[in-house]
DNA sequence: ACCTGAACACCGTTCAAGT
DNA sequence: ACCTGAACACCGTTCAAGT
C-alpha cells in the first residue's frame, strides 16, 4: 500500500463526504478555513462539482450542525427529578459539543433545522414541560439553554479559535502578559484574575460551574 | 438646504466616523453587508482611504463592540445585595446591546480589548468577588455571564438576523408554518410550542426570565 | 498627512457544456 | 447522473504613486 496523503483518502463525493470533510477541516483550522473551494481540493474536484450535492454553502454549514446533534446521545428518562434529567441532557449536548469548538456556533440558528436537532429540542422541552414550564415559557428557556451551553464552549477562557496547539499557547501567555500589564488601580479586578481570564485552568471545572449555573438558574425560574 | 441622502451627510474620514458608518450600515443590513468597500462608499472614498485610519477589517470590528460597550452605563455601586447589583448591571449591558442585535457577537470575544470593556467586565468581576467567588471563579463565572447577555440577544426566537420588518415577518410566518406541520408524534413539545419557538411573544418578559436565571444561576454555584 | 489606481489572491455562484 | 471550464461579481489587502 502507497503511502496516502490525507486528501486522496477521501471516499466518493456525496453530500455526507462533504460534510465530513467540512467538518475535520475547521477542527484543524477554523470555520473561515472552510470554503467551498478548500473542500472541492479535499477531493481533488473543481468547486462546481459540489454543487451537484448540495444547494449552496449555507446547506453545508446546515450539515455540519446536524452532524453534532446526531452525536448527542439522549439518556433515557428516568425517575430522577426534572432539574437531574435536564442537567444530564444538557451535559450530553456538551459533550457532544466541545470536541468541536470552532463550529458550535453553527448550532445555535440551526436547532430545529434538522431531525437530529428537533430530536434534543424536543426532549429539552419535554423536561421543562414536566416542570410546569408552560408551551411558552419552555420553549423560550428551552432554547436558550441550549444555545447557553454553546456559549458555554465558544467563551471559554483561553478558545482564540486557535487551532494548533504551540500557536495557542504563544497567544494565551501574550494574552496573560497584556491583562497583567493592565493598571490595578483602574482595573483592580481584572488584573487580579488576569491568568483565569486568559486561560481556563480546570476545563472539566469550569464546565461542571456552567452546567451547575444553567440549572439552577432554570429551576430559579420554575413557575409557581 | 437640499436634500442630501445619508451618504452624503458623512463626515470627514476618522477611525470615528468608519466606526459609525459600519454600525449603522451593520444595524440596517446585517454583519455580512460590512465591508471595507461599503463603508468606504459611504464615505465617497474609495476602499483603501480606510487603511490610513484603520489598520485592517479586525480592528474596525473591534471598533463597533467598544462602541457598545462604551453605551453600558454602570449603575453606582449600591447597599443592595450583590445579586440585586449584579441583576442591575447585567441589565444595564442588555439595555447596550439590545439595539444592536446584529453585532452583538462581536462583543463576546472583545470583552478585554477595550477600555469600555474592560469596564464593565472589572465592575461584574468586582461584584462577584463581594460574593466570596475566588478570583479564578469570579473570572470564568463573570466573563460567561457576559457572553450569556448576548447569546441572550441573538438566540431570542425570532431573530433570524433580518433586517426589514415585512421580510422579518413573513420569515417568522414561515417558520411557525413549518414547526406546526411537524409530526406531533415525533416531536410533541416542539410542535406544541412551535409558535414560540418561531418568534417571541413578549420580548420584555423574555429579557426579564433570562435574567433571572442568569442571576439565580449564579446564586446557585456562590461558594461557601 | 491623507488619499488614489492598479493589482493580487482570494471568495460563492451561474451557466453552458461535456461524459 | 455527475462533473468541468469559463466567467461574473464580489471580497481584503499591498504597494507605489500622487497631492
Amino acid at each position: 500500500m502507497a503511502k496516502r496523503n490525507e486528501a486522496s483518502v477521501r471516499e466518493k463525493l456525496s453530500r455526507e463526504s462533504i460534510v465530513s470533510a467540512a467538518l475535520e477541516l475547521a477542527d484543524r483550522e477554523g470555520l473561515g478555513a472552510v470554503t467551498i473551494r478548500r473542500v472541492a481540493q479535499d477531493h481533488h474536484v473543481t468547486p462546481m462539482a459540489l454543487y451537484w450535492h448540495i444547494k449552496d454553502k449555507d446547506e453545508l454549514l446546515d450539515g455540519i450542525a446536524e452532524r453534532l446533534f446526531s452525536d448527542v446521545v439522549l439518556p433515557d428518562t428516568s425517575k430522577s427529578d426534572w432539574h437531574v434529567q435536564l442537567r444530564e441532557s444538557l451535559d450530553t449536548f456538551l459533550t457532544a459539543v466541545r470536541p468541536h469548538p470552532a463550529v458550535a456556533e453553527l448550532t445555535m440558528t440551526r436547532m430545529l433545522a434538522s431531525d437530529a436537532g428537533l430530536t434534543v429540542a424536543d426532549h429539552v422541552l419535554g423536561l421543562l414541560r414536566s416542570a410546569r414550564f408552560s408551551e411558552e415559557q419552555a420553549a423560550e428557556v428551552g432554547s436558550y439553554l441550549l444555545c447557553s451551553i454553546i456559549t458555554l464552549v465558544t467563551s471559554e477562557p483561553g478558545r482564540g479559535h486557535l487551532l494548533d496547539k504551540e500557536t495557542r499557547e504563544e497567544a494565551i501567555r501574550g494574552k496573560k502578559a497584556t491583562l497583567r500589564a493592565l493598571s490595578p488601580s483602574r482595573y483592580p479586578y481584572v488584573s487580579a484574575s488576569a491568568d483565569a481570564l486568559a486561560s481556563c485552568a480546570d476545563e472539566d471545572s469550569y464546565y461542571a460551574r456552567g452546567l451547575d449555573l444553567l440549572v439552577h438558574g432554570t429551576r430559579g425560574v420554575q413557575p409557581k
